[in-house]
DNA sequence: GAACCCATGTAAGTTGTTACATGATTGA
DNA sequence: TCAATCATGTAACAACTTACATGGGTTC
């Protein structure tokens, strides 16, 4: 249900086609949503259907065609309704953890490369979303700035007050997993290294212990 | 694919009936994986079929049948060469930060309750975490006594370190959503209210600003 | 005897992934 | 001309949700 309302919210901004939707719930970070091209055309097909939103056949740069989608009344409408409704969290599925913890019948080095890769992750994803941050707050981030001009001028600071809190939000978690990370490094250090995982343990030496 | 392995590991530490997973992996908040019975169900008996896991019908409180299952050594060995497998980090999606952004097109109040329920619902998994942690700490978490049992001794200390960083990243991050949605409910008091739904504004008034 | 917990399952539907498929244009 | 990018789709599958279905035992 989430990707019908990720993507009024997009095309309540600007419209957009099928192909620039993708590439924006693909590889680009800022966004809050992922979802692959296979997904987003049929759902098009879908709100168009409903109304929800209206195409327009526009050529390309060159002779090609392309489907630009744009919010109807009635888009908008059920988006607004949609923003205010109670959030109903997702259940949790932390597969990472799952990992961690298991990992306690694992070389330390299994450990460590783990908290490695999982510092990694967040230090490249830190990086993104300061960059985003700093584009939102010195007012040069396109879509921010799209978006303040398809509405009225009392809006503009809102709109980037909201824009930027979800941004530092996320600048926020990165960091917390990051500190965690490392403080975690630090403390496995000072673990015994026994190695002696429970399968081979038992079928090699037998019961002992 | 990581409900197997969520279940894997779970049995890993004691054998358990379909219906016990289900209360863990359902109400239990200590958990790192969600899923209901009706999922868990089908995959064990997959587990079974592929000989990862082995069930043992026994007799219940009272005249009733309960499948009991235990992992095998086939099924230890796939858990442990998952667990040292490089982690892929799922795509983010997050219906919070979507609502958060397009709720600029909405009256302030509805912002403030947005961050209230944030909040508030974060204080709550605290709360859990909070305690769990304590329980781990403390040498009182059931499942940790039964793990620990379940292995050699010089294991121990790693299965009860690996616990606590875990839950202490989920402590971490309640304490950032936390803070965060302080701060931002802070901020929020400083914006104007104009409150001009842009479909209203639009369709009543006209195509002024 | 009604409501609730124990215990196990199936069926239908939604959401999301991976792979398959096509064709035009652009630049090296 | 070969590879990459633009542009749009479908098909098969996997994961997850919601609802349906059954039956024994316990407690009020």
């Amino acid at each position: 249900m989430s990707l019908k309302y990720a993507l009024l919210g997009f095309l309540s901004t600007e419209p957009a086609s099928g192909y620039t939707l993708a590439q924006e719930f693909g590889e680009s970070m800022g966004w809050f949503w992922s979802a692959s091209h296979s997904q987003i055309y049929p759902e098009l097909h879908r709100l168009e259907e409903q109304g929800l939103i209206l195409s327009q056949e526009a050529p390309g740069e060159g002779a090609k065609i392309k489907k630009i989608y744009r919010i109807s009344d009635a888009g908008r409408l059920d988006l607004q309704r949609w923003v205010v409704q109670e959030h109903e969290y997702p259940p949790i599925r932390d597969a990472e953890r799952i990992k961690l913890v298991f990992l306690d019948d694992a070389p330390l080095d299994a450990v460590r490369r783990h908290l490695q890769a999982h510092l990694k992750h967040h230090e490249d994803l830190l990086a993104i979303y300061r960059d985003h941050l700093g584009q939102i707050r010195a007012g040069t981030f396109p879509r921010l700035l799209k978006r303040q001009a398809s509405r009225p001028a009392a809006a503009g600071p809102t709109i980037a007050a909201l824009k930027a809190l979800a941004m530092q939000g996320n600048v926020a978690r990165a960091r917390t997993e990051i500190a965690w990370a490392q403080d975690a490094l630090a403390l496995i250090e000072g673990l015994p290294d026994p190695h002696v995982p429970s399968v081979e343990h038992r079928s090699v030496e037998g019961g002992e212990q």
